[in-house]
DNA sequence: CTTGACCCTGGACTATGGTCCGGGGTTTAG
DNA sequence: CTAAACCCCGGACCATAGTCCAGGGTCAAG
């Protein structure tokens, strides 16, 4: 039920076992405790916690600040706020992101909008018009 | 009015100017004519052209879809249809990434929120019990 | 007890997105 | 005219995030 070696981690989790001894060297994954024979044996909550860098990678962190998201929990003398303080900070870094990502759709659904009523060549497009500045190659 | 140089060019976008001649190179900045004496004289509106694409890599966006995106302009021979098409799956990689950060904000809002009622030691913590993997180091 | 599947390490290699450097020409202000 | 400031090119170098490889040990089945 626990126990698992580096390959089972990685088929579960998904990813390169090369990406799981680099998760360990870059400590964004506990280093594990061996066996007699050095192999690394992972509790299997490992497979949540290299997930959760996946998903927290796709969503434009890098694994220098998913190390501090998960530094959350590694300050051993920390009280439970100062932990947490943190939170609505990410939160805003998080909405930031949102609000630029929802400004670009915009731009780009209004494009495509004036798009769907222009039945003309390139050169009446309006989302090249709106890129428009000057010819390459 | 017209014809600023790459240093101008870079003051101006507030980019290096090494940054614009590796632009150059990737193909997402035009090539400019260049003076008697080989210098690159950019059209003013270059400045707008690299901002366009220092925005869309803040949203994620790699230097080779941002050439993809201004690609809808490049191709000579298509009508405007054949260039708009693009927009649309675009948008929906653009919405994809404000659910994936929606998602998170939601996890780390509640988790936050459960901190605020926690006066207790780490061991209480809601955010580090969401993490809880193992020990570090 | 051998074979294949698995694991170990250290180091090289990849791609992306720049950034810096040397050596050399140009332009402009004093 | 000269010096500072600017530009050119090619190539080295950096960080991030992996990925691969050589050379070698381990484990489980037959």
């Amino acid at each position: 039920m626990s126990a698992l070696t580096i390959g089972a981690i990685a088929k579960q989790a998904g990813v390169n076992i090369e990406t799981l001894r680099y998760y360990e060297r870059q400590g964004v994954v506990a280093k594990p405790p061996r066996t007699g024979s050095n192999y690394r044996i992972y509790p299997e909550d490992t497979v949540r916690r290299v997930r959760f860098v996946k998903r927290a990678q796709e969503l434009g962190f890098s694994l220098k600040e998913i190390k501090v998201l998960l530094a959350l929990r590694a300050s051993r003398g920390a009280r439970c706020e100062d932990v947490c303080r943190q939170a609505p900070r990410k939160i805003e870094e998080i909405e930031d992101k949102i609000r630029s990502l929802q400004a670009m759709k915009t731009v780009l659904g209004k494009l495509a909008d004036e798009c769907a009523l222009t039945q003309g060549p390139v050169s009446d497009c309006p989302i090249l018009e709106s890129l428009n500045t000057n010819g390459r190659r």
